[in-house]
DNA sequence: TTAATTAGTACATATTTTGTACTAATTGAA
DNA sequence: TTCAATTAGTACAAAATATGTACTAATTAA
């Protein structure tokens, strides 16, 4: 199926949720903000921090702030925060464990490219894109036409 | 980590043998070829038959063989094959189960651009890229062929 | 010093993935 | 016709992973 954890959800809907308050904000507070539950709110904003997406502020009074701006933050950047590296598959290059199939493997270290594209892909969409409703369309568009070029190129 | 199922990946290594082979094999024959557990090789079989990747032939003699070239098949329907449609979050357009938190939500449906990112990236990728020409194996054989010619115009 | 607040870690529970087993259906061949 | 080989379908136990929570330590403004 493909799927990100529900944490980088969560963390997508916090970052938004802080970057439309645009000040400090302690945990419990963007908790309610966001109906989420308090101690996985917490627990999403320490890993968001650990990568700098967001600010601490220790102490009385502390709380987080967004890190940077919508449209600088990728959506790798989020994925990756919470959710840990892409590595599709263990058969990638790099990967200390080797499956224990390698001797007839034929496909050895050939997802390293669709992880590249992966990875790439979500390299180009951007929290910003996420929150704002007509930036959106404009780049499925354009990336829509894009790809219809390369079909028409390589037919 | 936003990582596919091993079952992806075994996938695409018996398709590979499948390709390599070019004949009718058998379940059994495969997990041979392959060195994967047979059990698990016969599941992946029957998913791959399901949306036509191998076409299966019962009974006695039968088998299953690739259901078209490697260069026409795509990474995309592979992995949804065996891993179900790439649907990133719960949060996706069309998905029946709203998320709870809806209420709150400011990025709601929002994660369907991204899915399409990442399909598009998958699509552009074939079995045959994961193949490739020269692989670690043939690499190997060949220069192996080419020393052992060596060594009998040397000797 | 105290209260508020984040940092770090550990853990029980829930969910998903993985691998296996079993039965039914199909087909070629003796 | 009957048998043996083989896929189709389904169900399930075990293992791995994600999720949510709790607890303690560190930090800082008042």
């Amino acid at each position: 199926m493909l799927r990100f954890s529900k944490l980088a959800d969560y963390a997508v809907v916090i970052l938004s949720a802080l970057q439309d308050e645009g000040e400090l904000m302690s945990a419990s507070g963007l908790a309610e903000k966001t109906g989420l539950p308090e101690p996985t709110v917490a627990k999403v904003l320490k890993l968001l921090a650990k990568q700098s997406l967001v600010n601490s502020l220790r102490g009385a009074q502390g709380g987080y702030s967004i890190g940077r701006g919508a449209a600088e933050m990728h959506v790798a950047e989020i994925v990756t925060a919470v959710d840990g590296p892409v590595a599709l598959t263990a058969c990638v290059e790099g990967s200390e464990e080797s499956c224990s199939f390698s001797a007839g493997c034929t496909v050895k270290g050939r997802w390293d490219q669709v992880n590249v594209a992966v990875k790439r892909a979500l390299e180009q969409i951007t929290l910003a894109d996420m929150i704002a409703p007509e930036t959106q369309c404009n780049k499925l568009r354009s990336s829509l036409r894009a790809s219809e070029r390369d079909a028409a190129i390589h037919s």
